[in-house]
DNA sequence: ATAATAAGTTAGATTAATCTAACAAATTAT
DNA sequence: ATAATTTGTTAGATTAATCTAACTTATTAT
């Protein structure tokens, strides 16, 4: 059983596997804001164990063992936001401290419950999958909103960045998970976009906000 | 913001001085399962937090700061498992060992929102109280079933032992909180119980399970 | 290609929580 | 009241997770 400490180490390198597959000592070090020395201590104890293959000066590789642990804690934060979400009430700007503490409890009866209440949910309040009992997640490419051209009708499925000031924006100008917009107008100057909503409403949207945006074309 | 380790000894002293009062460094070795220097070197720290006091040979004593600690763990402890019951359709007997992690968990809005949704209660699954959120605690006084006479009228109020073996144990015969029962014969040569439950059956218990069922007369 | 910069490593220290071995103080029992 | 037992203390070690300072290896840039 890995301390929550090592946990969160496995996760965040993860997470940087997701996208770079190159996993530097320096990233992990920023990821978990922790000195270097810090990190290469650990990362010599969690190739003990057996998580990760590490050589010296070489970038670390998570082993398919580590890859699951780091998929199964995932998996036990979504499934927490869900239910937080679902069942508690919460806003999606609110579970994800919430989550970050939860999903370190070792029960597996307990996680198996949320999802059987939530009905096997495969995405998390804020669109993003939710790994499977294996580790295993489905990769769905949505587009970015920033990409989607004048005139297109698109869907709101998830977010590429789930930063509570984003969440807070968003609920400010209305627009959730599903919510469905008009791409109204695309400045050329900034690239900022105006969109339309469902009640006719506009939004003036930033590119970088745009690019936080996953859509599906409608 | 106590660690999980400092949160569990807070804990046991607020359990330990529930009855007694006297807390001894001993006692506090077993309830927690560790050794003695290890306990006297803990309660050295949490002295200088201003948690407990204590002098060398003298019996450990929780300030009220302490005794408030301890108390609000009780309650998030109590109010989880009164949701892993409710709420989450588990068990009265699967509620605590879940319930022993969850506890640990920092954020106050997460319990204020299962407080909430369960209504506020003031007892968990086994019937013991659930601290307010000052800490304080209404003490009732209900009767152990080994006290009752012959031919009275009891109603299952509380335990005063939640161990998984009673729980499943109850479980087997049919027996809940609420459930109301009548003394039907006591035993002299051992004290054990012969009572009948509200289907007219009859169930033996021995004066050891008598002295762990809190009730109330009817 | 070499100097500058970035990345990674080593060494040594610290804090929290734990242990065992050895000893001292308090309590209990005859 | 003294010996035996229990209770508590000290000292010294260990493991996990962290740090800073100093150093080495790699990478980048001119």
């Amino acid at each position: 059983m890995p301390t929550q400490t090592k946990e969160n180490y496995l996760k965040a390198i993860y997470f940087i596997n997701q996208k770079s597959k190159e996993i530097s000592l320096t990233e992990l070090s920023n990821k978990m804001s922790v000195s270097k020395p810090t990190v290469n201590n650990m990362v010599k104890k969690m190739e003990i164990k057996g998580w990760l293959s590490y050589e010296k000066y070489k970038p670390i590789k998570l082993t398919p063992k580590g890859k699951k642990m780091g998929a199964l804690i995932v998996r036990k934060h979504r499934l927490t936001e869900m239910f937080l979400s679902q069942v508690m009430g919460f806003g999606w700007e609110e579970v994800h401290d919430i989550a970050e503490e939860i999903e370190h409890i070792s029960s597996n009866i307990f996680f198996d419950r949320m999802d059987e209440i939530l009905g096997f949910p495969t995405i998390d309040p804020h669109g993003s999958p939710i790994p499977d009992k294996n580790g295993n997640l489905v990769k769905v490419d949505y587009l970015k909103l920033s990409e989607i051209n004048e005139g297109q009708k698109v869907k709101l499925c998830g977010l590429t960045n789930s930063s509570q000031e984003l969440l807070l924006y968003l609920n400010k100008k209305k627009i959730k998970l599903g919510t469905e917009l008009i791409v109204y107008q695309i400045e050329v100057f900034d690239n900022s976009f105006e969109v339309s909503l469902n009640d006719h409403s506009k939004v003036f949207l930033t590119n970088e906000v745009c690019q936080s945006l996953l859509v599906e074309e409608l």
